[in-house]
DNA sequence: GTCTATATACAGATAGAC
DNA sequence: GTCTATCTGTATATAGAC
């Protein structure tokens, strides 16, 4: 558990790569033994199923989600600003875990929801003393929300483009304004 | 085009029904002649093929949609109100083709992205002129994302509960007090 | 128009050789 | 450990009877 084998975690990296990229419908037993550069009989040693496959994705999403609500708490801007930043996905491991976290629940995985809902919760226990009210708390919470979700469904999918640069920062001004104590 | 005939409409009722209910995973082509009565053949009698199916839902979401931002306009509380409260979804005919709509698009359906892509160009324009400047309207816009998706993702899927009743009016509230012009 | 029967393709998983 | 070969289930779509 300390120390997976490498082979074990190339594996669970090219099943990230195939489900952010091709979705899970993409992402196939097939698929990611050709994108691991391993065959299937190969893949099916290290993974026993698919659902192996998934569960081992998730534990590590809710892991990387887990350090990073620890690393907000030390942001300059303060948490509530560090949580938008978050939003915008630029291309962290646990950018690319949420996103294929995402994929996985958008397929209708159970599970996949369940971490997703977990990830959110420990961010909402995380800005509440940082916030005016509840009310602002859950604009806030709504504002990230559609930053991750134009994100995890994008790649030019859902929305046109979110603000950038200086508009994103006056977007970010704009949401300190009403929501901190 | 004009009085499409009765079982083909039914037949898409069905179809879109199964989008909600089971993900576009469940909904397959057996599925749809099962729920809608007739069988796999006379199914494919009134649509030839799957894309056909897909099709005829994104083209009766699309008029659904141009019908709301029209109504939308009139509504007493203001239209960034009203876009607010329809992004959390009852069950009127636009809600149920905008769910399945985007049950269609998390399965990684290209056209059904790029018809949600427009649907929210249609909100962006009529927003607008009724909010302060680009940045207020790009908060009432990922606002009303952050309500949509989770409602479309939803059914317990990603999100805990979302703000209702004396709590939704609070944020309301908050997002037009920074929002209008 | 609507049906049954079937063709074709591809998914996940297993068995056993090396 | 990793491979090839194969089983089984299920999806879309076609052919042709009624």
């Amino acid at each position: 558990m300390s120390r997976p084998p490498r082979a074990r975690e190339s594996v669970l990296d090219a099943y990230e790569n195939l489900l952010i990229s091709d979705g899970a419908r993409g992402a196939t037993m097939d698929a990611v033994a050709a994108a691991a550069g391993v065959s299937k009989g190969g893949l099916l040693y290290h993974y026993a199923s698919k659902e192996a496959l998934e569960t081992a994705l998730l534990e590590r999403m809710m892991e990387l989600a887990r350090l990073d609500v620890d690393d907000m708490a030390q942001h300059p801007e303060g948490i509530v600003a560090a949580y938008l930043r978050t939003s915008v996905m630029e291309d962290s491991a646990l950018d690319r875990a949420l996103l294929a976290g995402s994929r996985l629940a958008q397929s209708g995985h159970p599970a996949a929801s369940a971490a997703l809902r977990d990830v959110r919760t420990l961010w909402e226990e995380a800005l509440r003393e940082h916030t005016r009210d509840e009310t602002a708390l859950q604009l806030v919470l709504l504002v990230g929300d559609g930053l991750y979700f134009n994100n995890a469904l994008g790649a030019g999918a859902v929305v046109g483009p979110l603000p950038q640069g200086e508009d994103f920062d006056a977007l970010i001004r704009l949401v300190l304004s009403v929501a901190r104590p």
